[in-house]
DNA sequence: GCCGTTTTCGGCCCGACTGTTTTCAGTCG
């Protein structure tokens, strides 16, 4: 059993015992230990077979939850979840997902009118059985049946971070209209550069705290893509927009900008920590400063609230109990992440030689306009047909149009050369090494045969990581958000095999791929793996999707020496040398 | 259920909005 289906079970377990009335913080111990197991790049499994004790060292895993996962490591199966399973109409769980519904009501559904899955949710509330029950009126009834529309219309999947960004700035964009906001920006998962986003968060401050927050809220409800306004109050609101998203806005007064900010970006348990730490010292922390005993000693910046914790500032991008708070206490500072100006160049982009829709001259001058010393164009290998890779002709075709483009750049500018060579099923390379030879690097990827079966996908990688003309993995994990899951494999081998190999892993800034994913980027690095961030561009306009890859880098921690991309063209080309 | 430089027992972040209530419980982030 994967790591994703343990920390599953653990949370439906939360779920259960929350509807059935459990202690909140024995229930909050499950839901914690399995978002931490979400975040791990570790396989339990493997943990299991070494060393069952060691889960005892993860954080939010103590005896309890230790016993729980070895049961379902060796058997797939936990008898407590079972148990609790039998008892309980597994329709509740559904039922506790509609937006308004907690566990309270949902037991109170269950326990007076029997409701035990959304079909019988509706018909009760249609034939108005709902508003009979105390505490329930008509809005209770009329919200439960608009949940269940909204439950209906819009899937599961998580949003895009471009497809957010965007909706994120039009709104800012609006919003900044209004005479009365003084400051205004994005925060949440949009700010801390996850690879999905959830909902919109944004932090507005008042020019003059003495006047009412009225005209701000007012202007945010009537945004025209508004399809539903699920909040409305003073200092916040929600709403929903046509695309589906949520966006929250909060409003505080400008002295509140960085307690709100910090409170805002979260993410809840890097936020839960800093509180928690706050308290031993004798303060509080709101999203509306520090406070010592009840008098506000800062909050304007979000700085004061890291200085009154004792911490140095922390990044967005690393704030995610995951770690970063211990780092920050034990070290008084953190890492110099890795920054959208240390980038120097892309190397893997595609042109009409593959499925690229632009001429190499037209990419290179994209990113000759985007102050990039170089840019490598790695086009598909002939065995992708379907994406139009180049043959062995073509490959010769496009060099001579590098070096006659070269020519024409004198120097300020270079293209180099490289392919996006697939693996083949049993590992080895989509060219032959004759005309690997004369790239200047080559990228390996995984396009075909994502299915087979874990061992054999991780020898598959592995030889193609040691064929000597390799250099990049590219989108190591072949997932695609919402659309398909990361390939099965082994890892941690393959990290290993890519740093003995010099082969450096690719961060794919992709907002559909985001891959490496960035729990895996952390361990990469603390194992001396070396990174590529590169967009993949198959158009002018996702050259700047870069700045998603970075932000992914960041998020595992990444240097500027981490990252091959931010040499100059100079050490990069002697660096691909040294390694071959 | 987990956790520990005031604790192995007694804590476990903090505040906003809604609807159904006449002061608050439930839900959410």
């Amino acid at each position: 059993m994967e790591n994703k289906q343990i920390a599953g079970i653990l949370s439906e377990m939360a779920d259960i015992l929350e509807i059935q009335g459990a202690d909140f913080f024995r229930l909050n111990a499950y839901r914690k230990a399995a978002i931490n197991i979400l975040n791990m790049p570790q396989d339990l499994r493997e943990i299991v077979d070494k060393n069952p004790r060691d889960l005892e060292k993860l954080p939010g895993i103590g005896k309890g939850l230790q016993q729980k996962i070895i049961e379902l490591v060796t058997t797939g199966k936990c008898q407590e979840h079972e148990e609790i399973k039998k008892t309980f109409p597994e329709g509740l769980l559904e039922i506790l997902r509609l937006r308004g519904l907690g566990p309270k009501k949902v037991k109170l559904l269950y326990s007076e009118l029997q409701i035990k899955n959304l079909t019988e949710l509706k018909m009760a509330a249609e034939a108005h059985m709902i508003q009979t029950l105390p505490g329930m009126g008509e809005k209770s009834e009329a919200e439960i049946l608009k949940s269940i529309s909204e439950y209906a219309n819009f899937s599961s999947d998580r949003f895009l971070i471009n497809d957010a960004m965007q909706e994120a700035l039009q709104i800012i964009e609006y919003m900044k209209k209004c005479k009365d906001i003084k400051q205004l920006e994005y925060a949440g998962s949009l700010r801390r550069s996850q690879d999905s986003i959830g909902d919109i968060d944004i932090l507005a401050t008042v020019k003059d705290s003495k006047k009412s927050h009225k005209s701000i809220m007012e202007r945010f409800v009537q945004y025209p893509e508004v399809l539903n306004i699920v909040a409305e109050g003073e200092t916040k609101s929600s709403i929903t927009l046509r695309s589906g998203i949520d966006v929250d806005l909060r409003v505080v007064n400008d002295e509140s900008f960085g307690a709100a900010m910090h409170y805002f970006t979260g993410n809840k348990s890097h936020n839960i920590k800093i509180r928690d730490l706050a308290k031993k010292k004798g303060l509080k922390v709101s999203e509306y400063g520090v406070f010592k005993e009840e008098k506000m000693i800062a909050g304007a910046k979000e700085k004061d609230i890291f200085d009154a914790v004792g911490l140095p500032y922390i990044p967005p991008e690393m704030r995610s109990d995951n770690g970063e708070i211990e780092y920050g206490l034990a070290k008084g500072k953190m890492p110099k992440l890795v920054e959208l100006k240390d980038i120097r160049g892309d190397l893997h982009n595609h042109s009409l030689y593959s499925d690229g829709e632009n001429t190499v001259e037209e990419m290179a001058n994209t990113f000759i306009e985007k102050g990039y010393e170089y840019f490598g164009i790695a086009d598909h290998s002939s065995v992708m047909g379907v994406t139009g890779g180049m043959g062995k002709n073509d490959i010769s075709n496009q060099w001579k149009e590098i070096e006659k483009l070269n020519k024409k750049f004198k120097g300020k500018f270079t293209i180099l050369k490289s392919c996006e060579v697939d693996i083949l099923k049993d590992g080895s390379l989509d060219f032959d090494d004759e005309t690997l030879s004369k790239l200047d690097f080559v990228v390996i990827s995984a396009h075909m045969y994502q299915k087979l079966p874990a061992d054999d996908q991780t020898k598959r990688l592995i030889f193609a990581i040691e064929n000597k003309y390799s250099k990049i993995l590219g989108h190591p994990t072949g997932r695609m958000i919402n659309r398909r899951a990361e390939m099965e494999f082994d890892m941690m081998k393959v990290i290993s095999a890519c740093v003995k190999n010099h082969v450096a892993l690719e961060i794919n800034s992709n907002p559909m791929r985001l891959d490496l994913v960035d729990k895996y980027v952390r361990i990469a690095k603390e194992k001396g793996a070396k990174f590529v961030i590169n967009t993949d561009a198959h158009a002018p306009e996702q050259a700047d999707f870069i700045k998603y890859g970075v932000g992914i880098a960041r998020r595992g921690w990444l240097t500027k020496n981490d990252v091959l991309n931010t040499m100059s063209l100079k050490d990069l080309t002697a660096y691909f040398k040294s390694v071959y």
